[in-house]
DNA sequence: GTCGCTCTTCACGGAAAGCTTCACGGCCCG
DNA sequence: CGGGCCGTGAAGCTTTCCGTGAAGAGCGAC
C-alpha cells in the first residue's frame, strides 16, 4: 500500500523545524521547501494542517515563520500521520458491518501494531540518530 | 492513511476460501460475491490476480470456480495485501533521495513493523478466532 | 502611518488512482 | 454442440492527490 507523500514531506518539515528548536528561532516557509525538497505552496497547506493539529505555531511579520510547539521528543511520527491522514492506518473493514468479524479483528490487530509503531518514534531519536552517525565519523 | 477496499474485499475472498479449503470443492464468484457483498465483476478482478500471485487457482466449466491453492495456515494478510498493491506498506521517502537519511530510516522501521504485524496474521487464525467464538456459545 | 515582509485563506485544475461495469472470447462438461 | 463458468481487456465515473495562484491580514521597521 502507496503512502502519499503527503505525510512525507509533512514529517520532513517537523524535521528541519526540529533541528532548529534549540535556537528558538522561525523558519520561514520557502527556506525549509527549498532545504528538503518540497514545492513551497503545497508545503503551505502542509504547514497549515499541522498548525491546526498543534504541532507547530507561526509567526507573522518580519523575521517569522514556523517553529514546533512542542519539544521533538514530544512529536512522533504517528502524531504527523494523524496530522494529515486522521489515521495511521485505517482498514475500511473496520467499519463495514458485512466484514467477517474474526477478518475485522485482524485487520485492527494490524492497525494497531501500525499505530504502536509510529507513535514509538519521536524526532528527538531521529535526531540523535544523526549525531551518532556524525560521531561515528570521528573515529 | 486510509487503505483502499481492494485488500479488504480481497482478505475477504480469501476467508470465504478458507471456510471451504477443507471440503476442497470450487466456489464460484458469484456466490462469494453475494456472501461477501463485493460487486461481483470487481471481485473477477480481484480473483485473477490473486491467481497471478498463486494464492488462489480456477476451475473452470461446470462446477467451476476458485479455491486456495495452499492450506489458509500458509496464507497471511501481507501476503494478499502484497499481492493488490505490491508492498505492506510503502513510504514513498525511501525511493527519493532528498530525503534525510535518519528519516528514512524512521519510515523503514514503521514499514518493518507492519509488515512483520501483516505476515504473522495468517488465515488459519482468523478461522480458529470464528471457531473459539462459537464455542464460547456453547458454555 | 506606511511599507515590506511574512503567514493566511480560498479557489482552481490537471493528473492519477480507485472503483465499478460492460462486452466478448475460451474452456469444460453433459 | 450448447449452457455455464472463467479469462481478459477496456471503458466510464468518481474521488483523491498534488501542485499553483492570487488576494487578504498581522507584525515590525522606519
Amino acid at each position: 500500500m502507496k503512502l502519499s507523500v503527503k505525510s512525507d514531506y509533512a514529517a520532513r518539515a517537523v524535521l528541519g523545524l526540529a533541528r532548529a528548536f534549540v535556537t528558538g528561532a522561525a523558519r520561514k516557509v520557502e527556506e525549509l521547501a527549498l532545504e528538503q525538497g518540497i514545492p513551497g505552496n503545497y508545503l503551505v497547506q502542509i504547514l497549515l494542517e499541522l498548525k491546526t493539529k498543534q504541532l507547530v505555531r507561526s509567526v507573522r511579520g518580519k523575521d517569522g515563520g514556523y517553529l514546533l510547539a512542542r519539544p521533538p521528543g514530544q512529536i512522533t511520527l504517528g502524531d504527523v500521520m494523524r496530522a494529515m491522514h486522521g489515521e495511521v492506518l485505517d482498514p475500511p473493514a473496520l467499519g463495514d458491518p458485512q466484514c467477517p468479524l474474526e477478518l475485522r479483528e485482524a485487520w485492527a490487530r494490524l492497525k494497531a501494531a501500525a499505530e504502536q509503531a509510529a507513535d514509538s518514534l519521536d524526532f528527538q531519536t531521529v535526531l540523535e540518530q544523526s549525531g551518532d552517525r556524525e560521531k561515528m565519523y570521528y573515529i
